[in-house]
DNA sequence: GCAAGGTC
């Protein structure tokens, strides 16, 4: 009889059917296939991550007729079903469960992976098939050699850790669900006045706003010290050497300490070099990628969230052009071949001199990093890309990729070396110092200089004296710590045990867009006046959850399930025990917090519109009624666009299609009317649809009957190459 | 209408 293999993804399924023979796809849907090995009588079955989640059951589904409480303390309050895109899944698991009599569960060895097994999928083959037998495939790699191995030792299933990725679900959704009911309920005047539909708490993304909270409030309520610094700028041939004084900074109590010398030494012409040490610094190549250093690194380098760029490796990696991007591995298996990769790069355009180099050199291994998970090397690229290969569907691909290719390329470089100069020096018995620090040889920096310091030029320093350019005094203040980015949320968020490595990206994300922060310049994130009054009102009563604490005491005894030292049943009594608690504190407190309403939704109303104020973009053409201002593409929170005139007291308006991506081409007007025309670019699953119309003639074609005014059916006139010319 | 976790 036949085995069913059951595995967490498509590429593991493939990987896993061909290590134990030849394979035979069956395609069972357009995204779902079935891999055969007719010769082991296996069939392989991929799931798509979890394909079931936590909801309301019937009796919950109102948020007004039901009690959010009730979802705490009643057991039937939510329920496991299958998502949206679970049936082909579910189906094909009935399907070859009732062919087969032996189950083997090959998800990830972790523990979303025994859940997803175990939990989600196991349930539907047991009941097509109740005598099938169990197994468990526990894979530290997807490498031939080891899933051989490894189905010659199949395991009993890990139920424990099954139980420990259910229990985490149920935590967070009953504690979601309650909370975010509960909340919203309260908070409803408010929300009204902000255009906000509900206001979300979860264990993880309140913690995270908590955190943000804090930052901002230590910036605001940071209070700066004046202070004093002596600099002296000494000239060697045509550089200037900075020397900071050994006593820097003068705190505001040495003021006049720092005036006196800076009096005494003045107009002090030379400085005398006391000591002068060279020291090189080997500065080696950087360690491979996981997904955490990938965004963190990513995010910092193109200056852009780490939700589209995680968005961005995951299409390079449908394409098949980087590995798979959500890894913990940091560092290569002794198995992984490099060279096929190494030998791609030869004759690209950017990286080909540096990879010659490399072959040349023999620099063949890779640095090594601290964590093999097994299951997916570090992110890799796969094939060579040009920056000009039609295979990056956007610009923001195209840099990830390239960052990748380089970061990968300079594993197997050769180290930097770094010429640090220290100078003691007097000037007029005053101490100072100086550190130089220059690049003498470039190493591995040459093909990814985005993970250079900055250097100083390189010189060396042989003489005794340096004349003086200038000594400086200057009154300085300390300054506040920085707002987050994207890339210290991330790092944050690692640090607190926040969010995993693939959620990360999308908490970072929720809480922008539900306006409880938004960026300010750079990417910067800061709380909004919402999320800010939202989180003070939190604290009086909620403090334990909100602190990361809460997660590190959920984690830890999620480990005693996994340790079988408590059964999942007990450590959700447990949590909901002290949810519950907390959930009353807020429910008998809560008139504290409506009843300052009255007072703070005024301002927080004209804050709020204040913060969301888009830009729109705008014509370069003027609105054909007034003729003086441009016209203005406005977006509504409702996914509503419309053109307006920019000029408020004009009130014109022009109809714009509902759907399809607009670029308003600046580079050509309608001849006819002398308006912008507008590409509207509709995306299909295979093929996308790009059409073009001016607005000014589009609308004025509804008061006419027959023709639909796309440029395409103007008669005297056509767009070529995104210009409006004369029909020939 | 809600969480956080997988994956496309």
């Amino acid at each position: 009889m036949p085995t069913l293999i059951v595995s967490e993804k498509n590429k593991a399924a493939k990987r896993i059917a061909e290590a134990l023979g030849p394979v035979t796809v069956i395609n069972r849907s357009k995204y779902l296939k079935v891999y055969q090995v007719p010769s082991k009588n296996i069939y392989v079955v991929p799931l798509r991550g979890h394909i079931l989640e936590y909801r309301n059951t019937d009796q919950f589904k109102s948020w007004i007729n039901s009690n959010p409480r009730e979802i705490i303390t009643n057991p039937n309050s939510i329920d496991k079903i299958p998502n949206s895109y679970a049936n082909p899944y579910i189906k094909a698991l009935i399907d070859f469960a009732k062919k087969c009599d032996e189950c083997v569960i090959a998800t990830d060895a972790d523990v979303e992976g025994c859940n997803i097994g175990l939990f989600d999928a196991l349930p539907y083959v047991i009941k097509a098939n109740r005598n099938i037998k169990v197994k468990q495939l526990w894979l530290s790699s997807l490498e031939k050699k080891e899933i051989v191995l490894k189905y010659r030792n199949l395991i009993s299933p890990k139920w424990s850790w099954g139980e420990t990725g259910e229990a985490r679900a149920i935590i967070d959704a009953i504690i979601g669900f309650s909370s975010t009911r509960e909340v919203t309920n309260t908070f409803r005047p408010i929300l009204n006045e902000i255009n906000n539909k509900f206001v979300s708490i979860g264990r993880v993304q309140t913690s995270l706003l908590y955190l943000i909270y804090l930052r901002d409030l230590e910036i605001e309520q940071f209070v700066p010290e004046q202070y004093w610094t002596i600099t002296a700028n000494l000239e060697h041939k045509s550089h200037i050497i900075k020397a900071v004084h050994t006593k820097n900074p003068f705190i505001k109590e040495k003021e006049s300490k720092a005036k006196a010398i800076f009096q005494k030494i003045k107009n002090e012409k030379v400085a005398l070099i006391l000591n002068n040490t060279k020291e090189s610094a080997i500065i080696n190549p950087p360690t491979p990628l996981n997904t955490s250093k990938a965004l963190v690194l990513l995010t910092r380098i193109l200056r852009t969230s780490a939700k589209s760029v995680m968005n961005a490796m995951n299409s390079l990696y449908l394409n098949q052009i980087i590995s798979y991007p959500r890894t913990d591995s940091d560092k290569y298996s002794p198995n992984f071949n490099h060279l096929p990769y190494l030998e791609n790069f030869k004759p690209h355009m950017n990286y080909g001199s540096y990879t010659v180099k490399l072959f040349k050199e023999n620099r063949l291994s890779p640095t090594t990093g601290k964590v093999y998970a097994g299951d997916h090397p570090p992110i890799t690229p796969l094939v060579s890309l040009e920056q000009t290969s039609s295979k990056f569907e956007n610009n923001l691909q195209k840099k990830v990729y390239d960052v990748l290719a380089r970061h990968y390329l300079a594993l197997f470089g050769k180290h930097a070396t770094e010429l640090r100069i220290k100078l003691r020096i007097s000037i007029k018995d005053e101490l100072f110092t100086s550190r130089l620090v220059s690049l003498t040889q470039s190493g591995f920096y040459e093909i990814a200089p985005f993970l250079k310091k900055t250097y100083q030029p390189i010189f060396e320093i042989e003489v005794k004296e340096l004349p003086v350019k200038e000594i400086l005094l200057d009154e300085k203040e300390t300054q506040p710590p920085p707002h987050y980015t994207d890339t210290t949320l991330l790092k944050l968020m690692e640090r607190e045990h926040l969010g995993t490595k693939s959620t990360r990206p999308t908490i970072i994300m929720i809480l922008l867009d539900r306006k409880l922060t938004y960026n300010i310049a750079k990417n910067r994130f800061k709380i909004t006046e919402w999320g800010k009054f939202l989180i003070q009102e939190l604290i009086q009563v909620w403090l334990p959850f909100l602190k990361p604490d809460f997660t590190r005491f959920v984690e830890n005894l999620l480990e005693d399930i996994k340790e079988k030292r408590k059964t999942k049943e007990d450590v959700i009594i447990i949590v909901k025990k002290i949810f519950l608690a907390l959930f009353d504190k807020f429910r008998n407190e809560k008139n504290t917090i409506t009843i300052k309403f009255d007072s703070v939704k005024d301002n927080l109303k004209t804050t709020m519109q204040q913060t969301s104020q888009k830009k729109f973009p705008q014509t370069t053409s003027k609105c054909p009624t007034c003729k003086n201002h441009p016209m203005k593409l406005i977006t509504t929170s409702q996914k509503k666009r419309f053109l307006a005139c920019s000029d408020r007291n004009c009130k014109t308006y022009l109809s714009v299609p509902k759907t399809g991506r607009i670029t308003i081409l600046k580079s050509t007007t309608c001849l006819k009317c002398g308006f912008n025309v507008f590409k509207i670019l509709k995306r299909k699953v295979n093929k996308s649809n790009i059409y073009y119309i001016c607005p000014k003639c589009w609308n004025d074609s509804f008061k006419e009957e027959g023709t639909i005014g796309f440029c395409s059916n103007c008669t005297d006139y056509q767009i070529s190459k995104e210009q409006c010319v004369k029909r020939s």
